[in-house]
DNA sequence: GCGATATTCTTCAATATTGAACTATTTAGG
DNA sequence: CCTAAATAGTTCAATATTGAAGAATATCGC
């Protein structure tokens, strides 16, 4: 992402706030990591595992859809978790296309014990920030992200 | 990125912006890759490409910065777009440890007709926000991706 | 000038990521 | 009912991504 373009005024000006979006994202993404990796998980795998936590078992169409990631994709993230007994899978009854994936004892008590820190890492990330100006961002990275879907 | 957590209100403001924020970035970067994809280019690939056009040549280590990717990243990247004849590297002379990467005459035509395309594709992914709201969405997200850095 | 340190790049192993082709199952139309 | 279309997952090939270890080169302090 070069910033020394010379274009119309609303590209260049559009072409600033990807730039700075995209770098806040990875930048605060990036500090959240580093809790991630003192328990040896992938951004990923937290994820699932909060998803799991706040939402109980689900299939892992929903975990895809919950995590923005391919279907592929989410067999091979739940697949590592599965293989380090954090999560388990299981066919549903009524539907037998479908996996139930929901988070084993021993995964529970990780996400457990790890998201309070998280949720603590989130705030201070954002700290910076009034609540009022977390407001506006929110608001307008919503209005934007919306927007794209219709596109 | 589950939204259903209870917990301190600045936790629970920090969490919405930050899913709000991510899915944003996320929605308009993953519209910008349709035009990549046409070219069978990644979106790594494409910001190589675009870097390299606009800052002229560059050794690998600037082109990691550039792209917030580590070096060994670099490496893979730009040796897929060498395969292709769109880039060539180069090794300095006054100090042999650089790389210098550069457009091939086929990457500068590729990524020329390309970028015309891509400027107008970012401007009318921002064109749902004010050019008021632009700016202000920048300015909070600038703020926010500094302030992560002396974390 | 030389040895310690730093810098640039490559390599490797592990995981992620996507899109497409494929299997199994379910659902809808006739 | 039975076939056609939709849905959920898996598999595969290609690329990405990181962090760590290692090779080559440069630089700094003495």
């Amino acid at each position: 992402m070069p910033t020394h373009y010379q274009g119309a005024p609303e590209e260049v000006r559009a072409f600033d706030a990807l730039v700075k979006l995209t770098r806040a994202a990875n930048a605060v993404n990036g500090r959240l990591d580093s809790l991630f990796a003192e328990a040896n998980l992938s951004t990923s795998q937290f994820g699932v595992l909060e998803a799991l936590l706040h939402l109980g078992p689900l299939c892992q169409k929903d975990l895809a859809a919950k995590l923005l990631k391919s279907d592929g994709n989410l067999t091979m993230v739940v697949g590592n978790l599965e293989k380090r007994g954090l999560v388990s899978r299981k066919r549903d009854a009524a539907d037998k296309r479908l996996l139930v994936v929901q988070l084993t004892v021993a995964g529970r008590k990780l996400i457990r014990g790890l998201f309070p820190r998280h949720a603590a890492n989130v705030a201070k990330a954002f700290s910076c920030l009034t609540p009022a100006e977390q407001e506006t961002l929110g608001k307008l990275a919503k209005k934007l992200g919306l927007a794209q879907a219709g596109a």
